[in-house]
RNA sequence: GGAGAGUUGGCUGAGUGGUCGAAAGCGCUCCCCUGCUAAGGGAGUAUACGUUAAUAGCGUAUCGAGGGUUCGAAUCCCUCACUCUCCGCCA
């Protein structure tokens, strides 16, 4: 959420900088809604302060022994002019809350104008795209072998963009979880947490998914309003929601593995071969709570902390800055890494790493006791994949096969093979 | 799932209709005193919002959440959430 200080002061610099996502702020309504509201209020404080100090009369009154009726007839008659005013107080502040509530995280100056992905801008390339002397798979062809890669598996347990994953394939999935959690948290500097993969509306409100981004997610069918979480971004970043911090706790910095699901609505036909987009996957997550003077610097950390997950499994990749037209709700500026895919002949989004300035905070209510100032400011926030494990499977198996379909296990997973070396060998 | 007890400020904890935004203690901050020191004395110490140049005043709201009764609710009523104890079930 923005600050609403910033929509009473500043409309028309909030207005610019929702153009660069191509958001149109209607600027006429929100200021006439805004002088509304601040009449309405006025109207209805002043109100409640009348019959305040009356009540207060009656129990001096009556306390004394004296006759109260005279005030209490006086503020009867303020009964129903304070119910009307605080209605309409209380309408017009619903109204411009929902307004607020449905702004997206006012952009960083680096974030170029744009409309879709194609506008993302290249930052750096590390690495060459993998050549091979011979024709290379995808990763759906070379997981067939045995059977290691199963999607009609998938699709008759539980239905379309599900896989189930089993002997090799499961193994390496369950390496790469093993070798990111280990990197964030002994090389990087992150707390490991395990939390619920299921939430309530809070939460999932406190992050920004809620109320504009519903249809993306599963809802349980039960009595109480839990989702399935996208991510775990959700619940991590959610430790600190009203929360009131000690500026010496700062930095927080949590690494969390989770499964993730997402409903995927208004992708058909999008990634339908293969691992790409599932409605269960899994992921490394890293998050920081931060000082807000901190945070930029804390975004440069966080995207080589997801870089070096790339780095020590040597597979290319590049990072772009995401455009107004494709940065997420919540994010202020947001690095994407694309990882090389030989079988798509493609770079394709392997992480995300965004500062979310205060914009999360505000809605969460998380802040700390500044000393510098003495007062509780809100923190600010950032989350990043480090990495999507599925997709990082995609990327090891096509970037590592061989000409025969088995694939050379990068030498930072050994330590979580045994002695092995080479997976799907035998056909 | 059944029965019972709870939820108050940074913490402990008092408060069952009216000067209660809230006693007391602890903690913390500042000041004073003191060569006997896990000492004594004093003052201060919740948050959000509105108004405002203001972190000055003033106002409003907040005692788990939401609703109700009342001129007035931490206190009474209803609904919900969570915590604890015992029983049942269970990975």
């Amino acid at each position: 959420m923005l600050d609403p200080k910033l929509i009473r002061n500043e409309l028309d610099r909030v207005a610019e900088k929702m153009a660069i996502r191509n958001v149109t702020l209607d600027t006429a309504k929100l200021s006439e809604l805004e002088s509304i509201r601040k009449q309405a209020q006025s109207k209805a404080e002043s109100l409640q302060a009348e019959r305040n100090a009356a009540s207060k009369a009656i129990g001096q009154a009556k306390a004394k022994g004296e006759d109260a009726q005279p005030i209490l007839d006086k503020v009867a008659a303020l009964g129903n002019e304070l119910k009307a005013a605080e209605a309409a107080s209380s309408d017009v502040q619903a109204q411009l809350a929902e307004i607020l509530m449905g702004l997206p995280n006012l952009v960083h100056d680096d974030v170029p104008a744009g409309k879709d992905e194609s506008d993302n801008v290249e930052v750096r390339r590390v690495g060459e795209p993998t050549s091979f002397s011979f024709s290379p798979q995808d990763h759906v062809d070379l997981g067939a072998r045995g059977g290691s890669l199963d999607f009609e598996q998938g699709a008759k347990l539980a239905g379309s963009r599900f896989a189930v994953m089993q002997g090799d394939v499961a193994r390496l999935h369950r390496a790469l979880i093993q070798f990111m959690l280990d990197t964030q948290t002994q090389r990087n500097g992150y707390i490991e947490v395990v939390v619920p993969f299921i939430v309530n509306s809070d939460s999932l409100y406190g992050t920004g998914q809620l109320p504009k981004f519903a249809e993306d997610l599963f809802k349980l069918n039960v009595e109480q309003e839990y989702y399935l979480i996208p991510t775990s971004e959700v619940p991590v970043t959610n430790l600190v929601r009203d929360t009131l911090l000690e500026a010496d706790q700062l930095p927080l910095r949590y690494t969390c593995h989770s499964a993730c699901f997402r409903s995927e609505a208004g992708s058909y036909g999008r990634d339908t071969r293969g691992l790409i987009r599932q409605h269960q996957f899994e992921k490394v997550e890293m998050v920081q709570i931060v000082r807000p003077e901190d945070s930029w610097q804390a975004l440069e950390d966080m995207t080589s902390h997801a870089e070096s997950i790339l780095q020590a499994l040597d597979i290319p990749y590049r990072v772009v800055v995401l455009c107004g037209g494709d940065i997420g709700f919540g994010a202020s500026k947001t690095y994407d890494i694309e990882v090389w895919l030989p079988g798509q002949n493609a770079y394709r989004e392997i992480s995300s790493c965004s500062n979310c300035t205060d914009f999360q905070a505000r809605r969460m209510q998380a802040r700390f006791k500044n000393p510098d100032t003495g007062k509780n400011e809100l923190v600010h926030t950032l989350n990043g994949s480090g990495l999507a494990v599925g997709r990082t499977l995609i990327a090891v198996l096509e970037n590592y096969q061989q000409e025969d379909g088995s694939v050379i296990i990068p030498e930072a997973l050994h330590a979580y093979f045994g002695n092995q070396r080479v997976l799907l060998e035998n056909d």
